[in-house]
DNA sequence: CCTCCATTCCTACGGTGTAGGTTTCGTTCC
DNA sequence: GGAACGAAACCTACACCGTAGGAATGGAGG
């Protein structure tokens, strides 16, 4: 286990740290990455990250950044006129979900730490404005932020925790205890699956325009 | 630091334990916590705890499942007719709000880890029971444990995260890169209050309904 | 009184994050 | 060209963590 001569480069970068890192979590998982296994991926010694990252919870927020990056959506997808923001609510969102299911093991990150990078700000400026070009209430323009990122984070933690490698495992329910999600449980066939996803985000997306009528109209 | 001769009774129980385990998550927060603390908290060996509890993955799953015991809903909420189970959802979701106030630094466990507790399973048949008495479609009210509690979650974790003991503290924005954000920020200031949460909680609420309507007469 | 067993404590091991100091290389300036 | 400097890497060491394995002890049942 030779490692290079100190003061030699390591052509090390927060960029670089930062994908490779996102690479062990999505092999290993939360538990097993640390500042120890990542040095020995890097071919590096421990200490060395720590010229370019603060410490750990510095690298968590490192790794989370890098794959929020990968949440991209097209130019162009809220129509010619920019208010077609329903549209460009759900091509966000179906990316954000991409971006998740891609990274199961990561994702529980971004749902604890505040996102103040700038390609989440960026993303929320350019649906937000969209809002309000085709003229929502405000108080609801400005709601949304929470609603639908809201929405987004508790479902997605809900259906990747929920399933394993293996697949997905609902959980063993006695009959006699909850008759009614017994009853039910034939229409989760879908768990995590895009049709359900569709569904909720329809439901989501139904409410806010609901409220934008009301809103408009009291 | 005199211990106590071994095998006299420390009246240790998995229930106790997680209690103090939940005392002290409260104060100090997840990160510090651990078998050894908890252990010096109750007067007793690190070891002792695991004759009660498996590991510490076990041991976080009886600390959540402590803290979902205090969601309770008085029956006879639903009304009469078990069939207003909108006033159900409501008061159901206001209970875990207020739970989730009560133990920020504990509630991020319950996001992760699957609820399998009667006392969760007790809480969701009930309100599911009364959406198919009051007869929505049933992939509505199938749907409707992710979405609601998806969405509660979801934003309780950011509206948690986003508040350290201090008070909440918002990102500093550029108005240049985010004019429409810098504009809707007045409209943000309570954030985390319960008129915010009623707000968004009523969104939700309005797109379960709208789908039901949509659903039945299609 | 003796036996048994659940409960508790003790020791020890491999792992972690990271503070502090040392070494080396590439650059810059005379 | 040679010396001085700073950035980037490495090394050592420490306190702490989860937990495996085993020894001790007190109370319960015969």
């Amino acid at each position: 286990m030779a490692r290079r001569a100190q003061g030699t480069a390591a052509g090390l970068s927060r960029e670089r740290i930062a994908a490779v890192g996102v690479d062990l979590v999505d092999r290993h998982g939360l538990d097993k990455f640390g500042v120890r296994r990542l040095a020995e991926e890097l071919g590096v010694d421990p200490m060395s990250i720590y010229h370019h990252i603060k410490g750990k919870a510095a690298l968590l927020d490192a790794v989370s950044e890098a794959v929020l990056t990968e949440v991209v959506v097209p130019a162009g997808a809220e129509g010619a006129d920019g208010r077609d923001w329903e549209e460009l609510a759900r091509r966000t969102a179906h990316s954000y979900r991409d971006m998740a299911h891609r990274h199961r093991r990561v994702f529980p990150l971004l749902t604890t730490r505040p996102q103040t990078s700038p390609v989440a700000l960026a993303a929320l400026e350019r649906l937000v404005a969209s809002m309000r070009a085709a003229e929502l209430p405000e108080q609801v323009v400005a709601d949304t932020q929470l609603t639908l990122f809201g929405f987004l984070n508790g479902y997605l933690l809900a259906v990747l925790s929920g399933s394993g490698d293996d697949g997905v495992h609902l959980p063993v329910l006695d009959p006699g205890c909850y008759p009614t999600m017994t009853a039910l449980l034939p229409l989760q066939t879908g768990f995590g699956s895009v049709a359900e996803f569709d569904r909720i985000l329809d439901t989501v997306l139904a409410g806010i325009k609901d409220r934008a009528a009301r809103g408009t109209t009291p």
